[in-house]
RNA sequence: GCCGGGAUGGCGGAACUGGUAGACGCGCCAGACUCAAAAUCUGGUAUCCGAAAGGAUGUGGGGGUUCGAUUCCCCCUCCCGGUACCA
């Protein structure tokens, strides 16, 4: 039974009965079926914050339009959902509200769950996962245990940011110029044991794949190429000059141009070097560096843009090819944490050791030729350029590559130097001395030997119920959760570092496969659904987040569990959601922001906006710049009041239209409206429709011109919209060209049957390409139209090519690159034709009279261009 | 600092492979309907000159390649993302 489709557009009134129709029916659940084609379509999961954000609407309907649009293309897909559970700010709202993480992330998860519903995403509600659930996180203990066998898994020093009042260890977040957030106290750096996992035995196969991930963006493998950084270089020992200081004898660098040797004119080493310490231990100036250079960041960022400073040690190194003695400088900008600590200095040819070498007044001896094969000018900046060797002595009039050879071959006979391959990419550090994480699985026997837990052992379940005291993680201070026992019954202490929340996001993806397994991590469905057919999430997941990913799928790989190389075959990365702010300074400078909704604007009669007034002062405010939404900025705004004004598919159509996904999209309200409008106008134009009554079949030989030109249109939004949406990604397009499809129908008018027909399936066709993108209303509509067939199950349209053929086309003719006119010509006109056509016409013999024509450029079935002599 | 990306009317954006710059939408202006408002509908809307036809200028700034550049190359400015413990 059909009921008369409602007047009015009232998507509050359909949306929830609709939903309750998916819901009800499982329409969106999948099971494995080899006999169809799979679509595995996935969204980066949320963290669960308290409540849905923009970016999170934006994300999820982008991966919706995709999944029903495969769906429409009679696909089996598999659209999961899940939560990134276990993170920082569930410790935070602990500390400020006396909850417990895991009280407040459950009730949040709640509340999201139910928002993503109201949105009318096409998900597998059945896969639903939570990263803090022990029958999720048991299965990554499990797989630590397995890496730990592969000697994957490696314990060792790392440095970390220090709250000496909080006695706690700090995110970089959480250390603002220097000091702790909270505290206030200047933070210091502390080096404890930690876990790491040998993501390096990956470089190359991480790095290799990348030139065949085609359907990756381009910059997304080149970010990811930059950061595993691999380089060819040679490792060098320089011997000390003292004998023995802090009982070292030489100083070893890892250089990628071994062929400036020569312009090597002092050494840097890292404040925590041990030459740097032992040096400093004698000597109170160095000791007074060393230790303000303790409380620098350990964020790569903010060290990187440090004023460079340095002081020279007592110490010198000898060259190894001219043995001239070479000082030896402790250096605020060389990490302890990137290959030795030390690094060898050539002022001439690289810029930041020549910014040094100028502030300190050390030498500077230019050893590479410029192109001209001179030596190159110095005294404004660094030449960085590769070219032939000088002042080398023996190795001069080399180049690049036989400078380095020449060098390499002469040092390694002398047992003072090794070719090397050297990766930026460090090792990850996956231990974390927080509370809300999965445990890592190790325990401690009384000498402190540890071990792993064993697996009919896990899972090791982390306490909820806690009592939260101070900042510190409560783990530490429980002591039935740290005391424990030996397999032997000899007592032992657990860890109570957890894992890094990238290692949950690193491997949900394939546990969405067969998230009901209680027997183990995966099981054979994981092989029908990887890989990921399409991963879409923020480009800000570009390099950590993708690149643990990739590298714990091979690891899964090599253990057996999964069996494809790559986790997501393609990927679509979304830019941010954006709006204006606004604000006023306080008196302590500081900035006060008000939440646009909260803000009046006055424009002129443009429309320009000239000034802003906050609506509870009336007084004016600052108008500030587009920034990401954000809690810092107060420029939130709120998805669930516009789904509760406008209703879902709105708010849907609304961010698919604003901007293509990959850029970054700027919040409007109107704009907002303008999509509401358009979905209004629609249904009152398909009400007027199906009101009159049923419709005669369509006889295309009966057609006038303006019918034959409506019904092509009609066939080439089919073709415009179906590549829009599966080839390139641009779903406002596809909307732009939906509208303008509508607005032609609505101009033409429906008072015969052959009108009647073709506005019936340009209404069928129109409701088919947005049914991905506002399904709730194209839903409604298709049954008005007359189909007993559900539209979860419709197919997507296919163009009638005999309704695109086109008699004449348009031409522009430009002289001189101008355009001067637009000529109609057949379709099928020759050159001949076309350029005849074009010199033809009034406006183009005005630009030509005269003159001599000297040639004429024919794009066929576009343009022509006439060139004449000025 | 380094790596990656971006900049087009009053605003969001379009122009896909070097070929009509500004599609579509918002806003604004004018008009219709209305006692009035909302809603809806019609027309206009890059800038400058012009009654119009049409012309000149114009895609962050400067240079180059080309018959032709928003698109390709070089230099610069500003904005955004990442920078390994935010997720």
């Amino acid at each position: 039974m059909q009921e008369p489709l409602s007047e009015r557009y009232e998507p509050g009134a359909i949306e929830p009965v609709v939903q309750a129709h998916w819901d009800d029916d499982k329409v969106f659940k999948v099971r494995e079926d080899p006999e169809r084609e799979k679509f595995y379509c996935l969204c980066m999961f949320p963290y669960p914050s308290g409540r849905l954000h923009m970016g999170h609407v934006r994300n999820y309907t982008i991966g919706d339009v995709i999944a029903r649009y495969q769906r429409m293309q009679g696909k089996n897909v598999l659209q999961p959902m899940g939560w990134d559970a276990f993170g920082l700010p569930a410790e935070n709202a602990a500390i400020e509200n006396n909850v417990p993480p895991a009280q407040w992330t459950r009730s949040n998860i709640e509340y999201m769950r139910g928002q993503l519903k109201r949105l009318g995403f096409a998900y597998d509600w059945d896969r639903e996962l939570a990263t803090c659930d022990p029958d999720y996180y048991r299965w990554e203990q499990w797989f630590f245990g397995r890496l730990y066998e592969k000697g994957l898994v490696y314990r060792a020093t790392a440095v970390v940011n220090w709250d000496p009042v909080d006695q706690t260890v700090l995110a970089n977040e959480q250390v603002i110029d220097g000091c702790g957030w909270r505290s206030g106290a200047p933070v210091e750096r502390r080096e404890i044991p930690q876990w790491f996992l040998r993501i390096t035995a990956y470089a190359d196969e991480l790095l290799d794949e990348l030139d065949r991930m085609d359907d990756w963006p381009d910059a997304v493998r080149t970010m990811q190429r930059n950061w595993i950084g691999r380089s060819e270089g040679l490792s060098i020992r320089f011997a000390l000059n003292d004998a023995s200081v802090g009982g070292l004898e030489e100083l070893e660098v890892f250089t990628t141009r071994p062929d400036t040797l020569l312009g090597a004119t002092y050494m840097a080493v890292a404040p925590e070097h041990p030459l740097a310490l032992a040096c400093a231990e004698n000597d109170t100036a160095l000791g007074a560096f060393v230790e303000e250079c303790r409380h620098q960041s350990t964020s790569e960022a903010v060290i990187e843009k440090l004023e460079k400073r340095g002081m020279a040690l007592p110490v010198t190194v000898r060259h190894p090819l001219t043995s001239e003695a070479l000082p030896v400088w402790v250096a605020n900008f060389v990490l302890m944490s990137y290959g030795t600590g030390a690094v060898m200095s050539v002022p001439a040819h690289d810029q930041r050791d020549w910014e040094f070498a100028r502030k300190y007044d050390l030498a500077i001896v230019p050893v590479i030729a410029d192109a001209e094969g001179n030596a190159p000018d110095v005294t404004s900046g660094a030449h960085t350029e590769r070219g032939r060797t000088i002042n080398s002595g023996k190795f001069d009039g080399l180049d690049f590559a036989a400078a380095f050879d020449a060098i390499a071959t002469a040092l390694e006979r002398e047992g003072r130097a090794e070719r090397r391959v050297q990766y930026r990419l460090r090792d990850w550090l996956v231990s974390r001395q927080r509370y809300w994480g999965c445990p890592i699985p190790v325990v401690y026997d009384n000498e402190g030997n540890m071990q792993p837990e064993a697996a009919d052992r896990l899972p090791v379940t982390l306490p909820e119920d806690v009592a939260w005291e101070g900042v510190a993680s409560p783990l530490r201070s429980m002591p039935d959760f740290t005391a424990t026992t030996l397999a032997d019954g000899s007592p032992a202490r657990r860890e109570t570092d957890t894992f890094d929340t990238f290692f949950e996001s690193s491997w949900y993806f394939s546990r969405f496969c067969c998230a009901d397994n209680a027997d183990g991590m995966v099981d054979e469905r994981v092989d029908y659904w990887m890989p990921v057919d399409i991963y879409i999430g923020g480009i800000e997941h570009a390099v950590l987040h993708l690149l643990y990913a990739r590298f714990f799928h091979k690891a899964m790989r090599d253990a057996g569990l999964v069996k494809s190389d790559e986790p997501f075959k393609r990927l679509l990365t979304q830019g941010m959601v954006c709006k204006e702010t606004y604000f006023r300074e306080t008196a302590q400078g500081r900035k006060q922001y008000f939440n646009p909704a909260e803000v009046d604007v006055e424009t002129d009669d443009k429309g320009r906006v000239i000034a802003a007034r906050a609506r509870s002062d009336g007084q004016p405010v600052t108008i500030g710049p587009v920034e990401k939404m954000s809690k810092s900025k107060n420029n939130g705004v709120d998805p669930q009041a516009l789904i509760d004004r406008y209703g879902a598919d709105t708010v849907r159509l609304y961010t698919m239209f604003a901007a293509p996904p990959d850029q970054s999209l700027e919040w409007s309200d109107s704009a907002v409206e303008g999509a509401f409008r358009f979905l209004k106008s629609l249904w009152r134009l398909t009400h007027e429709h199906v009101s009159v009554g049923p419709v005669d079949a369509l006889d295309v030989t009966a057609l006038d011109d303006a019918l034959k030109d409506l019904r092509r249109h009609i066939h080439e939004t089919i073709v415009k919209v179906s590549d829009d949406v599966s080839r390139r990604y641009k779903f406002n397009t596809a909307i732009a060209a939906v509208m303008e499809l509508v607005n032609h129908l609505s101009r033409t008018p429906a008072d015969n049957a052959a009108a009647r027909a073709v506005r019936q399936e340009g209404l069928d066709t129109v409701v088919l390409l947005l049914a991905p993108i506002v399904p709730h209303a194209a839903h409604v509509l298709w049954q008005a139209l007359g189909h007993d067939e559900a539209l979860t199950d419709a197919r997507w349209p296919v163009a009638d090519e005999n309704a695109l053929v086109r008699e004449a086309i348009e031409l522009v003719v430009q002289v001189n690159g101008r355009k001067r006119a637009v000529v109609q010509v057949a379709a099928d006109a020759d050159k001949a034709a076309c350029e005849q056509a074009a010199l033809a016409d009034d406006n183009v013999a005005r630009f030509t009279e005269g003159k001599t024509v000297r040639k004429i450029i024919v794009v066929p079935g576009k343009l022509v261009n006439i060139v004449v002599q000025e």
